[in-house]
RNA sequence: GGGCUGUUAGCUCAGUUGGUUUAGAGCGCUGCCUUGACAGGGCAGAGGUCGUGGGUUCGAAUCCCUCACAGCCCACCA
């Protein structure tokens, strides 16, 4: 059979992702036999598609898991999506109205009906995506975060968290969206840099003729001041203690206050109070026992309680209000200024900070062992960089507002009596009965209004790793028991608070333990010049068809190429003809070994050389990819993994062991080279599933159940590390003799003789055959004498000469050698000046000392070579 | 403003409690090769005074300090 020199994913990736599934490979269950190795998946959004993110994450996840599995591991990936409710809710929205339909002309439930309708028809695609990408997921276990058990438990939550009083309804000041109508989270407000004016204001000093200037950026809320403010230590503003001012246009009379909150350095140094529309002048307004005068409707239009320009939008009105305050002579001057200005994430309009009744998690007492286990290493960070900004966050940490005015999502189960008490229960009936028992009359469910807002996203994210094993409404089942807590969990260091932080305070509260052991945090994936994937830059390629191009397998590893943790990943498409080109240099030594035609021949001795050296190798490498999975250091060990295939078993291996033209293959060369494929290919299968699987059936006949997915995990065992280094040696003189080769331009296909002036003749005579076979020669000679007429080079303290026709270039050579002698010269009086300096031979220990010797003596007699071959050439 | 990272070859990064490192890898680059697995390839080669200035040490890319530059997080001065 001729297979094509290229390697085509296309004809192998669908068949055995479709296999593995039938086989259930992905499915687990609890088994009390195998040690658990269990992910769960940072759940995208139901309606998104999949981006390059998803693609770096999805893979490093789907190569652990597969890792594991061939440990022998119970391997649990647990994936799902999550009904983001903002994003969600706005591109319904957005649907409903290119459909001509008001969201404010639909019920609660008609909207809900027509968002489920939404979900159900593109909710999802996501996952089908990852299946291209080779996501060996338990597709069987799939969750949405609004399916109706993880629904339950995030209301069991809710009630139980009140009821121990972690949540709390208040009054807070909220970053509003007038355009989105909800509050947002702090973490959702963008501060971006604005071109704006610094108006300069006058105010009456009531009574007098005297006034006082203020500055400010936003003239408009003039109409809400309850109060100016100087620094008490202010000599300018001495005389304005217990005075009242008059609030220009309006002449409403308010007080001045002092804190030594105000900068006397900024502005004017006089300060306007509005506690409705500024967070820190609420701040200053709870502390001065200030008056609030909420100036602002829901959607940014001034209502009536300022006074002036009812019902217009505060930026219309902030133009017209200055223009009026010059006309009248309050304004002084207006200044160009820049300032931050905070945006809304997801609607781009101005955050207008306000007044409003939230529901808020009170962090206080639910913070410290979240912290606390993060610091003391019991869930430990990868990389460990991010543990300072994780303990800078959770020790400045705020009350979470949990309140989000929006109708996709988990509605918040407070219930409202008629009197407006509140009562908090899990169902309708509950709080009925909770109600009557607080009622002074006896109510129908009619009668209790169930709070509007649903809850903030994240608050049913945090839970994920406990609801996907249904470990909230039955806490002590089997699966929580077995999966949770979770090993390892991959995730974007943006999240880190949003989620990461809320899952382990949730883990701690309910299950009195850590959620999992290991965060991994990737990069950004970012485009060759640095720049963020976004669609409005349209610089992010399409993953499906990255796949379609350069095979699952190519993408994987070109993602993992350069992208080590917490590190940003700059994709090139470079990265992923890297990934393919390895598919095909693996296919094509493949190819090379189907190709042989095996007999019962005597094994060559350098055969039986080349397969004792590449199993050390083997083995010492497994060593380094083990310790840097251990690390976490998923590209080294990919990088490890490559090298070793590619060039010692590629370049070397191969290369020693490949009979000549037409000429068959020993059986006993050809049984050893089978099996360290084998080997290769299992722990290459975690990048490249797919390659792997296929090769695995092309190389032996297998029964239907033995797949590579499924297959152990190479045993660590003791190698010969001095082989090592010796063939180490030999493939350096190899490549010395090819570059002479090079450089003499000389075929390599003409045989040549070398001859070697050494005190170390076992190593030339063990090595000769295979040194031969590498480098074209006909024989090995040891010699005493140099040899006239032939080109002459040194490794370490031997000297090999070339015999070959015609002149040989002796200027060159001298060139070459003073070169090197002088190189090894500078190095000995590193060395040597080491040595004589008394401190370090009676302070360093012994064996760095020996170390420094032996590089002495080493030294020394390359240069006696050096200087033997150069008066040589005399 | 507060906190935290980085700065090593053209690019992306290793360099593991300071000592076989006058420093490694992958990619890129240069030269040669229409070799019988693979040109999506082979062979060979050239690239760095480890951001700056000081200090500790017998010994510093590695530890300490200064500065410069880049980036991240938090808070946001009206």
């Amino acid at each position: 059979m001729a297979l094509s020199t290229k390697y085509n994913p296309r004809e192998v990736e669908g068949k055995w992702y479709q296999y593995w599934q039938e086989k259930g490979f992905f499915n687990s269950k609890p088994n009390p036999d195998k040690k658990p190795y269990t992910i769960v998946i940072p759940p995208p959004n139901v309606t998104g598609v999949l981006h390059m993110g998803h693609m770096l994450n999805n893979t490093i996840q789907d190569v652990l898991v597969r890792k594991a599995r061939m440990e022998g591991r119970e391997a649990c990936w647990v994936p799902g999506t999550d009904h983001a409710s903002i994003a969600t809710e706005a591109k319904v929205v957005a649907m409903l109205k290119d459909k001509g339909i008001d969201k404010k002309s639909l019920s609660r439930e008609d909207f809900l009906a027509h968002a489920w309708e939404w979900t159900d028809k593109y909710g999802g695609i996501i996952l089908e995506q990852l299946k291209k990408l080779g996501a060996s997921c338990d597709w069987n276990r799939t969750k949405f975060t609004l399916d109706e058990d993880l629904s339950k438990s995030v209301i069991k939550v809710f009630v139980d968290l009140y009821e121990k009083g972690h949540i709390y309804r208040g009054v807070r000041m909220v970053n509003w969206d007038p355009q989105g109508l909800t509050a947002i989270a702090d973490d959702e407000v963008i501060h971006k840099e604005v071109n704006g004016k610094l108006y300069h204001i006058r105010y009456q000093i009531e009574g007098t003729e005297d006034y006082v200037t203020i500055a400010t950026t936003r003239p408009e809320t003039i109409l809400g001041d309850t109060a100016l403010c100087v620094n008490p230590n202010d000599a300018r503003y001495q005389h304005l203690k217990g005075k009242k001012a008059l609030v220009p246009l309006i002449n409403r009379s308010i007080p001045f206050i002092e804190d030594e909150y105000v900068d006397m350095e900024f502005g004017t140094g006089c300060l306007k109070v509005t506690p409705a529309h500024d967070i820190n002048d609420y701040q200053l307004g709870i502390k001065h026992k200030l008056d609030s005068l909420d100036i602002l409707n829901d959607d940014g239009t001034l209502n009536e309680r300022g006074g002036l320009y009812i019902g217009e939008d505060r930026f219309i009105v902030r133009k017209k209000i200055s223009k009026q305050l010059e006309t009248e002579g309050y304004l002084v001057k207006a200044e160009d200024y820049t300032n931050k200005v905070g945006f809304s994430e997801r609607t781009d309009a101005v955050i207008e900070p306000k007044l409003s009744t939230q529901w808020f998690v009170s962090m206080d007492k639910l913070k410290d062992k979240a912290l606390s286990s993060v610091m003391e290493d019991d869930i430990k960070l990868h990389p460990p960089k991010f543990k300072n900004m994780y303990r800078n966050w959770m020790e400045n940490i705020h009350d979470w507002c949990i309140s989000r005015q929006l109708w996709w999502g988990h509605r918040i189960p407070a219930y409202y009596l008629p009197n407006g008490e509140i009562v908090v229960a899990e169902t309708p009936e509950e709080a009925l009965k909770k109600a009557n028992a607080i009622s002074k009359q006896p109510l129908k469910v009619e009668d209790l209004k169930q709070d509007e807002d649903v809850l903030d996203t994240w608050f049913s994210s945090g839970l994920w790793p406990i609801t996907v094993f249904n470990g909230i409404l039955e806490p002590d089942n089997e699966d929580i028991n077995y999966y949770y807590p979770t090993n390892d969990l991959v995730t974007a260091p943006e999240i880190l608070f949003f989620w990461v932080a809320r899952m382990i305070i949730d883990g701690y509260e309910y299950r009195q333990e850590k959620p999992f052991e290991n965060v991994y945090l990737t990069g950004i994936v970012r485009d060759k010049q640095g720049r963020k994937m976004s669609k409005s830059l349209g610089n992010s390629p399409d993953p499906l068809k990255l796949i379609e191009q350069f095979g699952a397998d190519g993408v994987r590893t070109g993602m993992l190429f350069s992208s080590p943790a917490g590190n940003d990943l700059l994709y090139d498409e470079k990265l992923v003809e890297q990934g393919r080109n390895f598919s095909n240099k693996i296919w094509n030594a493949f190819r090379l070994l189907q190709g042989w035609e095996v007999q019962d021949i005597p094994t060559p001795e350098a055969n039986t050389l080349a397969i004792d050296w590449l199993k050390a190798r083997f083995q010492q490498v497994l060593e380094e990819i083990e310790d840097h999975y251990s690390k976490f250091r998923i590209s080294d060990a990919l990088l490890s993994t490559y090298k070793l295939i590619w060039n010692d078993f590629c370049s070397w291996y191969l290369e020693i062991i490949k009979p000549d033209y037409q000429q068959p293959i020993d059986k006993a060369t050809y049984e050893a080279t089978l099996s360290i494929f084998e080997e290769l290919i299992k722990i290459l299968h975690p990048f490249m599933p797919f390659i792997t699987e296929e090769l695995w059936h092309n190389i032996r006949e297998r029964s239907p159940e033995d797949c590579l997915i499924v297959a152990a995990w190479p045993e660590k065992s003791p190698y010969d590390a001095e082989l090592i280094k010796a063939t180490t040696q030999a493939f350096e003189l190899v490549s010395a003799i090819r570059n002479i080769r090079n450089t003499k331009q000389m075929s390599p296909k003409t045989a040549l003789t070398l001859f070697v002036k050494t005190k170390d003749r076992q190593t030339y005579t063990k090595f000769e055959k295979l040194i031969g076979r590498l480098a074209n020669l006909e024989k090995i000679a040891l010699i005493e004498e140099k040899v006239e007429g032939a080109i002459s080079f040194v490794i370490g303290a031997d000297e090999f000469f070339i015999p070959v026709e015609g002149e040989v270039d002796v200027v060159k050579e001298k060139e070459n050698l003073e070169k090197e002698l002088q190189y090894t010269r500078g190095f000995l009086k590193g060395v040597v000046k080491k040595l004589s300096n008394e401190r370090f031979v009676s302070n360093a220990p012994e064996q760095v000392i020996a170390i420094e010797r032996k590089k002495q003596a080493d030294a020394e007699a390359k240069i006696k070579t050096l200087e033997e071959s150069l008066a040589g050439l005399n």
